[in-house]
DNA sequence: TTACATGTAACTATCATAGTTACAACTAGA
DNA sequence: TCTAGTTGTAACTATGATAGTTACATGTAA
């Protein structure tokens, strides 16, 4: 199992965003760096738009950012493309037996155990900013 | 996206072996609590076996705990389960355009946040033992 | 009116999960 | 030694998510 990469892709559009804000950042253009179709992108920036973080128009070429970057932690990119839902990171297996000791209770006492794990994910997400992420390449790109 | 139910379904095996500690604890019996089919729980049962976490042998009815259960954390049991490849967690996507700025950097600045997450909640899975489960399980079934 | 973008739907290929059936290998007891 | 019962595995199926692809209606602006 492995979280989308929608998430990445997430992140990686609004970062060329910023880079490119002379420039015009058609789907096309976002799609050459991603290496991946157009269409994969405007799916993407439209869950974006959806969660406040971008601006685009039907018609008119080029997503914006609608936020400054460093209000924009990757906990909101996470959330914003949806490859997590609410509490369910860890499946649980259900209808276990509610004959046995176990099965009608390991549900209830297992569950808490993996929402505090997948807060703990979260809560790592949302302490970098995609901002961070941009001074970074900034830097990786102006040392080599 | 969700982890594997392989996960809980483990943590479940291993808490019926210490409640049925003085009977018999076989395939079939596990997967009627469980409540899927005992083919199942041998694949996950060889995969605890091939961690050190339960014994069993070919033709002998029941598997048995290898060590106590204070002494496996729900991390334990997940490394085990093989839920999740290490630091492969979040998926990246791959070939992204070397001739952008941000195509050939921003693998290389997601990649440590991305690990850090997982980190964060493996860390927090390490926190727990199958101990405290069963102790949490056998609070609840007394009180009700 | 024309050229070009976005937004979406429909479809495909690929993969992991979870379950199912079947059977060989093995053990212990009658 | 046979027999019954169990584990370990392989092979197969059904289901669902991902990622990509094509196509096209809708919308904008020169
Ligand atoms: S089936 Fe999940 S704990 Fe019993
Ligand atoms: S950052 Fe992922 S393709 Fe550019």
């Amino acid at each position: 199992m492995s979280i989308s990469s929608r998430f990445s892709v997430g992140i990686h559009i609004l970062a060329l965003i910023e880079i490119n804000k002379n420039g015009t950042s058609t789907s096309e253009f976002l799609a050459g760096s991603v290496n991946t179709n157009p269409a994969v992108i405007r799916k993407i920036i439209g869950m974006l738009k959806g969660a406040g973080l971008v601006k685009v128009q039907p018609g008119i070429a080029g997503a914006e950012l609608a936020k400054n970057l460093s209000d924009i932690t990757l906990f909101d990119v996470y959330k914003a493309v949806n490859v997590v839902q609410e509490k369910e990171l860890f499946s649980v297996h259900d209808n276990p037996n509610p004959d046995c000791p176990v099965g009608r209770n390991i549900q209830a006492a297992i569950v808490p155990v993996f929402e505090a794990a997948q807060k703990a994910l979260e809560k790592s997400l949302g302490n970098v900013s995609v901002e961070n992420v941009v001074d970074d390449i900034i830097k990786k790109e102006n040392i080599s």
